[in-house]
DNA sequence: TTTATTTTGATTGATTTTGCTTGTTTTTAT
DNA sequence: ATAAAAACAAGCAAAATCAATCAAAATAAA
């Protein structure tokens, strides 16, 4: 078995487990332990694999809030939902007013107002979208209540949708999971979907916030056709095809 | 197990819950408890998680600017605080529903909320107690919206008002800047005054959360007469002569 | 064929990991 | 306040695993 051969087949069962042992590998490569060794100490100089005591695992890129930590994909999408949210920084006018839904995406705006001198006034149903944003003195800031739900910190149910009609704001920043022509756009959850559509209500302008791998997905609820929207802000990874079908509906398609 | 596997199982199942125990992650991953607080060492030291008494939590990348304006006044007396709302929290029983205001004594009341599993309904007008609240998957949580003051991260106005009115609880825990006999409450703010009158309008039980140095102090604007209120928790500092005037009008002083 | 290079397997001592035990600290209940 | 219980850190020794070394084997180049 040539070395490259051996590799091969080493990753192969190790995505098959997602850990492999050493023992296991001698077995199945008739080599020695020291070879095996000698690839496993190939493979994770080559960032194909974790070296641990007895055998390897996969690159996992578990830990949310250690951004170090990420593997070079998240790490990317991470950058580009920077550059999403900095797009729609940049649309904000003085004394503009928005509102903001809870989401990775909304809280890297949220980021950029907080840390501006911007004079807005912000509406947002999230409690880590407020915590961010309070950092900007210069915000006038209104929380939706509501019962919050806990994985999201996001408050939902009547009390928010009531809240929420009170509101009437210049622009609506909405995160979503799923992004299609046909399904329009869905969420995991029924009563954040209702809140997000509320949200959309209120707007005179509704932009939603979807990097490249939201689109030809449907997540289990409809927040609302997409023909209810303005504007889509997305990365430079979408394809030309799919941009051009949207702009058939009168979506800005802006891709950065 | 592989170590590393290992370890990606307990960031895997902390980011889960928020939270995990050594126990339990001694029974999911067949580790001794040496094991798996070795690791949780390790995870630590790598920034990954926070270790606790018994277990591990999530790193809460805490807003910045507002920890610091609030760091100087929490950590006068942060022991004596941290007592008082350990006494409250003692008060708290299964299934209970409680009302929280804005403040740092009460905050301390939330982490200890947070970081059990006691099953509660809070409602509460702060952004920062809901985030540490949250920390409880068995907490079930009612944010109030509003206006939010960027100074104290607290809803108030009548959005907060009317949302208040709809709720009704079995305990009120209200922090204030002021407690005398004659004046009663008293707290800077005119509308966060309004709100925490509110509280204590909608629970049948009403209880001070007040180290010593607030009492014989009166601010700008009264909360409600000394008289409206069931209890206060208080620390031991305080005297004893104080301490009975209080009991004349029928108010446990609990100093601890 | 001869020579150089790479790869491999075996050996050895070093390192890592682990569970146990000890006594200490922290937390909880009384 | 005190006692009991739980959780902890530190040290230890056994087992597993590893890295380093070196010589033999395989491969490539001359």
């Amino acid at each position: 078995m040539f070395p490259e051969e051996r590799r091969n087949k080493i990753m192969t069962m190790l995505l098959e487990n997602k850990r492999i042992s050493v023992k296991a590998l001698c077995e199945a490569t008739q080599a020695s332990e020291a070879t095996i060794r000698r690839d496993l100490s190939y493979l994770e100089q080559h960032q194909k694999l974790e070296r641990t005591h007895g055998g390897a695992v996969v690159l996992e890129n578990i830990s949310l809030t250690q951004e170090d930590s990420f593997s070079q994909k998240s790490l990317k999408l991470h950058e580009e939902k920077r550059r999403i949210a900095a797009t729609a920084f940049h649309m904000l006018e003085e004394n503009e007013s928005l509102v903001l839904d809870a989401g990775t995406t909304t809280l890297e705006l949220a980021k950029l107002i907080g840390d501006s001198n911007k004079h807005l006034v912000v509406v947002t149903n999230s409690t880590t979208v407020s915590q961010t944003i309070a950092r900007n003195p210069n915000v006038e800031l209104y929380a939706i209540g509501g019962r919050v739900r806990l994985n999201t910190l996001a408050a939902v149910g009547n009390m928010a949708m009531e809240a929420l009609e009170r509101f009437n704001v210049r622009k609506a920043f909405i995160g979503v999971n799923g992004v299609t022509i046909d399904n329009g756009l869905t969420t995991p959850d029924l009563e954040e979907a209702r809140v997000k559509y509320q949200m959309m209500k209120i707007a005179s302008e509704v932009t939603i916030l979807a990097d490249h791998s939201k689109f030809k997905k449907v997540a289990l609820c409809e927040i609302a056709p997409i023909g209810r929207i303005d504007r889509i802000i997305t990365d430079t990874q979408l394809k030309e095809t799919i941009v051009s079908q949207y702009s058939q509906y009168d979506i800005e398609v802006i891709c950065v």
